[in-house]
DNA sequence: GAGCACTGC
């Protein structure tokens, strides 16, 4: 089998192109960007390269604070600094950078663009007057680059880099450089459209495509327009991405201009199998053995597969392989499960450093790919299924399916080999059928609600969503399922053709970092008297899952959650992690029922009252029983049925309330209250007079 | 009698 030779001791030098407004066929063999879209084009460019760097000095340093301490630390980040690719390029960027509103910037992981393109604005004085933000799609990412740039920019965390999520922040009137997630981004748009803190917005990931940076897009379009008219100072744009397919960002953004920065730190060889795989577990087993007899110890090996089931299984059988006999020779083997749903301590003991002569191994979903990071793994198993981006630092690759180790030669290398590799990626499916692999996936938002969007939009004072400039338009049949539920829930009413205006409930509802459907539920609170109970409801709704499914305890799980006595949730399979966040989304939605003047009142124990309120958000979700028993919901008329978790299955109330439809084998109503067709008519009258229900 | 994972305010 093919390149299992020893990674180098030398450290890869970076080679480096940085290439003004052109394609560039930066690899071999086709890059695919995140979103699995070939960009392979090859145009005629020019390659301008960068005279030398090394020169440079930056000119404003941080505020000294740990200076006496820390000065050699200091040097030694300096130098690490100036290894970027991107450092070469830093006089080039700051040219076009000054010159244009909007640029698109392409880069590699590990490129540097996230930490050195913000820190080169500020040593230019370019955030005089006002702060930079970056945006990025994770909590995570936002707090760990903010710490890294601070550490960079020698300053406490919180003064001249900070960092804003939700349920945390670190920020001062001295921040001028901001990492947040772009969700916040979008909600402090809310109380000031044009962005006017901010001198620089740097949309980060922005080939993630999610809903929010999305909408970013257009608002920062708007305000950019505005801030022209207003004659305020501009609003300076930056778009940062992976490799892709940038016409379709361009063009959104009027033909601006685009800088590749290439060249990556740690090159990685690539292997794909050379035969189909019938059975990609098989094949991610057998794979990791091999590589186990063949590379050395403490390099580690990275699995990735779908679910936590399909992981435990695996863990335990490769703990079951690791005993054999026939391994004795080999290092030790320590193997991991890494998925959210795990505990805090079961996770965290996946970064424990590998001990000589001892090899770590995790299996994991795609959590490893973008919100953990782990150190020492120098091998990934692809196997096709679970969603992988950029996991070793520099790579680009995607979904697959592995390969079935038995056979030495069944490997196909790509990409660049040899020296300077500094890690190896196996995926377990043909290098053909990566190529057949989905192009252009479907933009989030192009599938989703847009209910919460349209609301918030709203509120920022955009009245038509129709011609709300979208990268990519949503459907008008979606928008208009959006607004209708909007009107419904009487948050926003048409004023004349196409043009919204939010009710005094939208305005508090998009207050709220809810559905609008929740929103409304909490609203509703004060008329039923049961504010105190329903935040409780609405917070564990919006939160994920309290619960614990640990495999092969499925059924005590399920037998406690059904006792549902005061001893109930004593070590009754609760996850810890997301009750306490659940514990903190509460907190908040107290925080804006008070600022929105909700009083928040207790029913006791009246637990129709809180069946009622939660009928005020959720009508659209009901569902009536028929002649046959089966259940048709009001508003599409499709069937539907209990969820066998559901403490209703096996009852036959007459008319149910669902929080989501689920379709899989069936089509099942998640999470159900009984409801009394009185109270739906006393609730949504306009809404259930033409639905003709039974009293 | 079910059944994917991950992310955000």
């Amino acid at each position: 089998m093919a390149g299992f030779q020893e990674p180098p001791l030398k450290k890869p030098k970076t080679d480096v192109n940085f290439v003004f407004n052109s394609h560039l066929p930066v690899q071999q063999s086709p890059i695919r960007g995140v979103n699995g879209h070939f960009n392979n084009k090859q145009h005629a460019g020019n390659f301008l390269f960068p005279k030398g760097p090394a020169t440079f000095k930056p000119k404003v340093q941080g505020n000294g604070a740990n200076r006496n301490t820390k000065s050699s630390d200091q040097l030694k980040i300096l130098k690490q600094r100036h290894a970027l690719p991107i450092f070469p390029a830093r006089p080039r960027l700051l040219k076009e950078l000054k010159k244009n509103d909007v640029v698109i910037v392409i880069g590699e992981t590990g490129s540097g663009k996230t930490t050195q393109i913000p820190q080169y604005l500020h040593e230019e004085r370019l955030d005089r007057k006002g702060a930079i933000c970056v945006t990025q799609p994770r909590r995570v990412a936002a707090i760990t680059i903010a710490k890294r740039v601070a550490e960079e920019m020698d300053t406490n965390l919180g003064e001249l880099v900070g960092y804003s999520v939700r349920f945390e922040e670190s920020v001062s009137p001295s921040t001028k450089l901001k990492y947040m997630t772009d969700g916040m981004l979008l909600r402090e748009a809310i109380s000031d459209p044009l962005l006017s803190k901010y001198s620089w917005v740097i949309v980060d990931e922005a080939h993630e495509r999610t809903v929010s940076t999305d909408v970013l897009f257009g608002i920062i379009k708007d305000a950019q327009k505005s801030r022209k008219a207003f004659a305020k100072y501009p609003l300076r744009v930056i778009i940062m991405s992976a490799t892709m397919d940038v016409d379709h960002f361009s063009n959104y953004f009027n033909k601006c201009p685009v800088l590749y920065i290439e060249g990556r730190q740690h090159p990685i060889e690539m292997f794909y199998a050379r035969e189909k795989q019938e059975d990609y577990v098989l094949a991610a087993m057998s794979t990791v053995i091999q590589i186990h007899k063949e590379a050395p110890p403490q390099h580690d090996i990275l699995v990735f597969l779908t679910g936590q089931e399909e992981i435990d299984a695996v863990v335990h059988n490769i703990r079951l392989i690791a005993k054999d006999n026939s391994l004795a020779e080999f290092p030790k083997i320590r193997v991991h499960a890494l998925y959210a749903a795990l505990p805090a301590h079961q996770q965290l003991d996946v970064f424990r450093a590998t001990a000589a002569g001892e090899r770590k191994v995790i299996i994991s979903t795609n959590i490893a790919e973008t919100s953990i990071t782990i150190p020492g793994v120098r091998y990934v198993v692809d196997s096709g299924r679970a969603k992988v981006r950029n996991y070793l630092p520099g790579s680009g690759f995607d979904v697959l399916k592995v390969k079935k180790i038995s056979q030495a030669q069944a490997w196909q290398r790509t990409g660049r080999a040899g020296r300077e590799t500094s890690g190896f990626c196996y995926r377990a499916y043909t290098l053909e059928e990566f190529n057949a692999m989905a192009v252009n996936p479907v933009p989030e938002i192009l599938r989703s609600n847009m209910s919460s969007v349209i609301l918030q939009l709203l509120a920022m004072g955009i009245k038509n969503i129709l011609t709300f400039d979208f990268i990519d338009k949503p459907s008008t049949e979606y928008v208009q399922q959006a607004v209708e539920q909007l009107t419904l829930l009487d948050a926003a009413k048409v004023v004349k053709s196409d043009m919204l205006e939010l009710t005094e409930t939208g305005k508090k509802m998009a207050q709220f970092p809810l559905d609008p459907r929740y929103a409304k539920i909490l609203l509703s609170g004060p008329d039923y008297g049961c504010t105190d109970e329903v935040l409780t409801i609405v917070a564990i709704l919006s939160s994920e899952s309290i619960y614990t499914n640990p495999s092969g305890k499925k059924e005590a799980a399920v037998n406690a959650r059904r006792k549902f006595s005061s001893m109930w949730c004593h070590e009754n399979f609760l996850n810890y992690r997301n009750l306490s966040y659940t514990v903190e989304v509460r907190k908040q939605l107290v925080q804006v029922c008070q600022r929105c003047g909700i009083s928040i009142v207790s029913c006791q124990q009246n637990l129709d009252s809180v069946r009622r309120c939660i009928i005020a958000g959720l009508f659209t979700n009901v569902a009536e029983l028929q002649l046959g028993g089966k259940y048709l919901t009001l508003d599409s008329r499709q069937e539907a049925a209990l969820h066998p978790a559901s403490v209703l299955f096996g009852g036959k109330p007459a008319y149910v309330l669902f929080t989501e439809l689920v379709h899989t084998g069936k089509t099942y109503m998640h999470i159900n209250s009984a409801v009394d067709a009185q109270w739906l008519f006393e609730t949504a009258p306009e809404y259930f007079r033409k639905r003709h229900i039974k009293i």
